[in-house]
DNA sequence: TATCCTCTTGAGACGGCTTATCAATTTCAA
DNA sequence: TTGAAATTGATAAGCCGTCTCAAGAGGATA
């Protein structure tokens, strides 16, 4: 079983259980946002343009905003748009913010996420996603 | 001297050294400021209304972004919004968010704070501040 | 302290991003 | 195949934050 079939099983299980509809769009853009580990609604609407000219942005904001609901992507605000995050990658992406020029580091730290667990479990909660974000200066914004 | 005078300091310096004046609002929005950890621009408005009706919206958002520059705050974007955060705020916490129910449960972990910086220091930063959310499953929503 | 140049303010216009509206279309269970 | 219900595309509307500009305030200088 691929990835892409693994996570429109989620799809389809979230749909049925809200009694919405699998469209073409839903697919169309679901394809489409996999191959990506993260991206903004403007972002793939100018990538999907060329398969389907008439394709709405409204469409994709609702449908990204479906995946959040469907734990397949997590939104994340970011200057003044929204980046849509890929979550089957994003276990192990946090990242490091610049204040100061906006560079933006990914990083993993397998500790940092063992104690998150551990905080979790200790509250009775059982993590399904987290987000992590270190606001600073980079070495050149020091200077 | 008092932390309100240490912070005063720090805005005077920057105001001298970039040509800018210390205005009757600078001084009210900054001592409103350092009574909170955290603040968005609207928030603030609505708290000095009482104080001072006819202050604007608009110098509320000049003036966070004048303690960003100076140093004192830092602008964080949360859901739509976007909150300042104090920074010489110490006592930070965590969050631990019920993706069921909607609860949060605050928390610290000294630990983990120690491992940010070691990941900020190997990649050059120095951090300000950060967040980590936690979305989970709390003992109640599992069942 | 009075003067004067410059910076700041307040009010509202403006612009970018996202969501709401609604008629036409599509999905899918029966 | 049919029909109720969900979805779509186009665009209007809304929200948040910034810009504009005339009126007002700060503060260096004498």
């Amino acid at each position: 079983m691929t990835k892409t079939m693994k996570e429109m099983d989620v799809l389809r299980d979230h749909l049925a259980k809200h009694q919405l509809k699998l469209t073409r769009q839903r697919e169309l853009i679901l394809t489409a946002f996999l191959r990506q580990e993260h991206i903004t609604a403007e972002a793939m609407y100018h990538q999907l343009a060329k398969k389907d000219p008439h394709l709405g942005l409204a469409t994709i904001y609702r449908t990204l905003n479906l995946f959040c609901d469907a734990g397949i992507a997590q939104a994340r605000h970011f200057g003044t748009q929204t980046q849509y995050d890929n979550i089957s990658h994003k276990g192990h992406h946090d990242h490091l913010i610049c204040t100061g020029c906006g560079t933006i580091v990914e990083f993993e730290n397998c500790e940092i996420e063992r104690l998150q667990e551990e905080v979790a479990t200790k509250n009775g909660f059982v993590i399904q996603t987290h987000r992590l974000e270190l606001y600073g200066l980079c070495s050149r914004c020091r200077h």
